[in-house]
DNA sequence: AATAATTATGCAAATATATAAATATATTCT
DNA sequence: AGAATATATTTATATATTTGCATAATTATT
């Protein structure tokens, strides 16, 4: 019973973590993002073919609570997962929403 | 990359059940309810110091999400974990705010 | 320096969510 | 049936999120 010993501010930022994760795209984009692979914003626009300021915001919001990384070469950003067991929140989920 | 077999419907399902989770509190629930723990609403409400309603509410949502399932035993419901699995997420995030 | 390519930000309208108070429902006990 | 206990629902207000468009900012190329 770990999470009990968390302060609240602890508790609220888990929280924001877990919301940020928690939206059909952004789970898709983690989706692409297992094994330490490392995309682009106009990569992953394209997979998933929604807008790329759409794409940019949700890629924002990813980083802003911690849950990816980003660095730039060149032109482009590369985004990439800030923890690797982050997937295994994905991996559940999608596991407990197949039954 | 299991995730990106899922069509759009799973994808929302996916997003539902984190949705569910990710709030301070019922996160904190959770993280009463781990190794098959079950617990009454009065409990949990006495537990986290929350208001009655707003504890009915919440476990409603982790409910309704699929996250909680629920018994009734004569005037008590006894909340607990419909996927055991489901307290990785709780460990995972935590884990990861630690740092 | 001008253009192209990539990424990021500001804005606004629609939609969704949180909270608490009040009330309703369900069950047990006398 | 009536009172007490436990849980659920309704309602309203406040706050937050999502989305795409327009635009800005950054870097590379010619």
């Amino acid at each position: 019973m770990k999470i009990n010993e968390l302060e609240p501010e602890k508790l609220e930022q888990a929280a924001n973590m877990l919301k940020a994760i928690a939206h059909p795209m952004r789970i898709a984009i983690l989706g692409h993002l297992d094994d330490g692979k490392k995309l682009t914003v106009t990569e992953i626009h394209e997979l998933l073919n929604i807008e790329q300021s759409t794409t940019s915001h949700h890629l924002g919001i990813l980083k802003d609570k911690g849950v990816l990384q980003s660095k730039r070469e060149g032109k482009n950003t590369y985004y990439f997962l800030k923890h690797c067991s982050l997937s295994n929140i994905v991996d559940c989920v999608s596991k407990c929403t197949m039954g």
